[in-house]
DNA sequence: TTGAAAGCGATACCAT
DNA sequence: ATGGTATCGCTTTCAA
């Protein structure tokens, strides 16, 4: 493994010489640029990033918090890779998946940041108590954070998320396009919080149409995605007395249930009744009918943390809180409500 | 950011002996090492890892290389995640994703982890030629290669993948059980090493079984997930032709479209047909009807290459090739045989 | 245009 | 048990 010092003698010429010419700098004379960039070449130097940054205090790397699971996760990180490599930036991964076990995971990863020195972190979702952790830690080194996909904003770091509020809107505009009138929410339990932000966004929407609606016609059922007995009873019940064309759906899982209660109870989707999901996860590809949903950007959300932690990285003290717009994805889950013909002629 | 220079102008001491209590040498006596404890404490000392890493010349990192598309990978990261925790590393990701288009893109991500000094680099399933790049750059900084989910091994270094063979095998041996004897394979284009892997463990297990079966049981179709009207022609002719009572797949995406195909023909799967399909992906859960199929353990593959390299790094020069073993996840996708009770007759 | 020397923050060896 | 000093590979003045 060679060095500069290693090139320098070979080119017989001085170290930092050899670092002028390996780092582009004009005020050297193209024949010993020459010399040195073959010799380099020759030796097959490879620059040591360890020892740059440790003299210029700086590491072109970024720290990723957060859980791997999730489905969507991967694209989070890809849309940060895509950005990070644009920039000369790497990932340095930092995985905190027991979080309720181990409170302080989070501290952990967060001191490891620090320790590796990176320039920056970005963090998924993490529950409310858990980022006072990660703040103090980084705060007091100065290295900057970018929120990605948390529910919850905070004036003291920036954010991007999908707008789902307007994004539940969108998918229930649609349905009332499609001459739905009688549309209920399933969704995950209401005291998490992008489940409430969509929730809202059901009720808005109903209420800014004119539609009777309440907090009866949404219907919380569990995250896992195994359906369990209580599940089925409960969402069966729902389905039963609220007779609903539609169901907007607050999250992907929670429609892959219904689908499937729709399946044991004969309730023929689109045809009987509707179903629009929330997150555009791989699998909704492949459910029976294909599910239309409210996809969330996720790549996008992570290219967009990346280029607000450039930001910071580079000096800028605003704090942003970013949006992206969702789309709906329009598949076989969804189709003309059957009353249709009925509420056009009033 | 203070340092042990710091630490040690408060405590009175020298910064070598900083670093020695630091570093829990037992050399130092109570008293000092308690002042010293206490001052790094009080300052919020935070030990640099880049600076210890350039006096011992080596990183307690690892560069994962390979594209984060496909579904599967995200269970690899996340066992190679788990091993590094547990041994104090850590995943630098250096996405590689269009390596087609840019056939050097490879040879920078390795020697960005040469410039960044990784300890070693786990590497996911890259086309056959490209790796030679990846050696040349590696080999000559004696930075170890782990290969994962890579169809094909090569003598200089090991390699951790599931043993697709006896994962089909056990697959026809199940359908064999429920008493089907017709049984067919759709899989992806045979050029592709691991689904030539697949196919010649369908043939082998056929022939075992004493079955007849040739080349013309197999059905190659596409590996995108997008069902093409190629496709569709393609395998609704090889169904009708065969009339198979079970169709083994070599993998997910080509199963997801031999359902949805049935779907389109009326064939009922599992009554009129079995299908199994190969890796276990999320959907195969939400397919109509969810998948039985072979399961790749990637969460292990992951571990274990992680593992592997672990020993390289701490010189094993060994040269392993680990198969793990897949497991058979039975689902609503498979059913007896229709001809059973007539088989067991004779 | 180039070289000499200092220093980044730690480790390691040799003294004391 | 502790301190001095050299060193790692590089960047960065400052002279020459």
């Amino acid at each position: 493994m060679f060095t500069m010092k290693d090139i320098a003698k070979e080119a017989g010429l001085s170290q930092p010489t050899v670092s002028l010419v390996l780092n582009g700098h004009y005020s050297i004379c193209a024949e010993t640029r020459k010399r040195v960039l073959e010799t380099a070449e020759r030796l097959g130097y490879r620059r040591n990033e360890i020892a740059r940054a440790i003299k210029t205090g700086k590491t072109n790397v970024i720290g990723i918090i957060g859980g791997l699971q999730g489905g969507y996760s991967l694209d989070i990180i890809t849309g940060i890779a895509e950005a990070c490599a644009a920039s000369g930036y790497f990932m340095k991964l930092l995985p905190v998946n027991n979080l309720e076990n181990d409170p302080d995971a989070l501290g952990q990863a967060a001191r490891q940041c620090v320790e590796h020195r990176v320039a920056g972190v970005i963090c998924r979702s993490l529950k409310e108590h858990a980022l006072d952790t990660l703040r103090a830690e980084l705060d007091a080194m100065h290295i900057p954070i970018v929120l990605v996909d948390s529910s919850s904003h905070h004036d003291w770091c920036s954010r991007v998320v999908s707008d789902d509020f307007a994004g539940i809107k969108e998918g229930v505009a649609f349905l009332l396009k499609q001459g739905h009138r009688k549309i209920v929410q399933v969704t995950s339990p209401l005291n998490l919080e992008y489940a409430r932000i969509r929730a809202d966004g059901y009720l808005a929407a109903m209420r800014e149409s004119g539609l009777p609606v309440s907090e009866d016609m949404i219907c919380e059922i569990d995250t896992m995605l195994e359906l369990s007995d209580n599940d089925k009873h409960k969402l069966a019940g729902f389905l039963k007395t609220n007779k609903p064309g539609a169901v907007i759906c607050g999250s992907d899982p929670v429609a892959m249930k219904v689908l499937r209660i729709c399946h044991e109870m004969k309730i023929a989707v689109p045809d009987d009744m509707s179903v629009i999901g929330f997150a555009g996860l791989d699998y909704t590809n492949f459910s029976s009918p294909p599910l239309t949903t409210v996809e969330q950007p996720f790549c996008e959300m992570g290219a967009k943390a990346f280029e607000l932690l450039l930001r910071h990285i580079n000096g800028d003290q605003k704090i942003y809180d970013v949006k992206l717009k969702t789309s709906l994805i329009i598949r076989d889950s969804t189709g003309k409500a059957k009353e249709k013909m009925v509420l056009l002629e009033k």
